[in-house]
DNA sequence: GACGGTAGGTGTACGGCGTACACCTGTCAA
DNA sequence: TTGACAGGTGTACGCCGTACACCTACCGTC
């Protein structure tokens, strides 16, 4: 029977199914617990086979958030930059709702990935080909910030829970406590005026894809417009218009 | 001797004194290298005594975040409420500048802690004197995200670093290494167009205060617009204007 | 002055982590 | 047949966070 565990895992290891398996298992696992003990593991394999794969854990991330990125589509190509641009992102964020684990894993690196830069050129690409001077499209790189890579970083964000603990746990919508109502009266107010439309799913206060196109929409439109005045960072400083 | 040593630490530990220990030492070193024994060394304690003060060392992270935090300046009140909130943004993110491990460690815990709700709750408080419906203040809240703390997320920050790995080390420009440069034109033309005035200190390249106040008052120019023409988020959705 | 409680520092130990290093084994070219 | 080499194994090290039992110094109370 110990062929039979040998047949089981017979398709050798590789590059490729180590960050494939190790993608998976932080989707599901969450990316606290994701060790490459666990890792190996899960592969059926010891622990320092994966180094014959991979340099050490850093690089491991690495090769996942490569792996996680070339998910993203390919911008489709059409009249605006805006529209472009727009909908590359909204793909990027489904991707990243797929594996919410990355965009923390992505901030903690310190450099950026090959497959990162890849994508961000070709959406320096788009606003070039929009009509954006270097200049301009330098500061709206910077500008975007994360939201180009579809996440935004907020500062309690509910879906971020699940990339650390693993995957959607059932939490109720776990609102505001009362007592901390108390302390902080302006969040306990906006905290309950969710009032988009109540076709959302759950009755959650809060729909994540609304505010992430919100704050997307007002960045775009910012930036429309200061392409359409032809700003330049030599006009005056510290105001935008 | 035995009792030199003891009078050199004769003060006793309090909780307050391990988190402003815990706060200079990732300063100094980075959060990467900040542990538990290492703190403890640097109080010449043992590292269990450290748990007579704090539960853990997420507890410890909180109560640092909280420390850090509290050293924002409170919001100077004035007339409109744009500038009040910029500045107080400006002056969280010198405070940012000042603990770089900070950004990253207040994103990697999944609840705000006390002092970042007070201070959130206490901008929604500026935003809603400024004339905003508690719906449109929930939407701008969410749009700022974590530039509400004085941090941008970018994707490659060089000062980013620093938080991680120990004070500012002097690396150089590190511009594009050529060979990049060819894989990625667009970044490269974006990296080289340095074109603010040639008064940075060193020729960075880039003037990190610049980026953030642009891409700030880009958003706070635009929540401005639709603060004035009344927006609510029962209007047509998916567009801004 | 004796004494029990308690706050706070200590010492030891455990399980988990990443990974260095020596080793084994199966495959394949010569 | 052989020997190189790719790739999986086993052991071990030093680091981490922290549970738990302990010791000690100080305190108010009688």
């Amino acid at each position: 029977m110990a062929e039979q565990a040998q047949a089981l895992r017979r398709t050798p290891l590789s590059r490729d199914r180590v960050l494939r398996a190790a993608v998976a298992l932080a989707d599901q696992a969450g990316i606290e617990s994701f060790s490459m003990r666990s890792l190996a593991q899960d592969l059926g394999v010891v622990p320092m086979a994966l180094y014959k794969h991979v340099a050490n854990k850093d690089e491991l991330l690495d090769g996942m958030i490569d792996v996680v990125v070339g998910e993203i589509d390919p911008p489709r190509p059409g009249p605006g930059w805006q529209p472009v641009l727009r909908a590359r992102i909204l793909s990027a964020r489904e991707v990243l709702l797929r594996h919410p684990w990355a965009p923390l894993a992505i901030e903690a690196r310190n450099q950026a990935t090959p497959a990162v830069l890849d994508y961000l050129n070709t959406m320096v690409g788009i606003l070039r080909d929009g009509g954006f001077s270097t200049d301009l499209a330098h500061h709206v790189m910077h500008a975007m910030g994360s939201r180009m890579l579809g996440f935004s970083q907020e500062l309690f964000d509910d879906s971020r829970r699940a990339g650390r603990s693993g995957a959607a746990d059932p939490t109720p919508p776990a609102d505001f406590p009362a007592e901390a109502a108390a302390r902080f009266p302006h969040l306990a107010a906006i905290a309950t005026a969710a009032s988009h439309d109540d076709t959302s799913v759950v009755g959650q206060g809060c729909d994540d894809q609304f505010e992430f196109e919100f704050a997307l929409d007002l960045l775009l439109d910012g930036i429309e417009r200061l392409r359409q005045q032809g700003w330049t960072s030599s006009g005056p400083h510290g105001s935008i218009r």
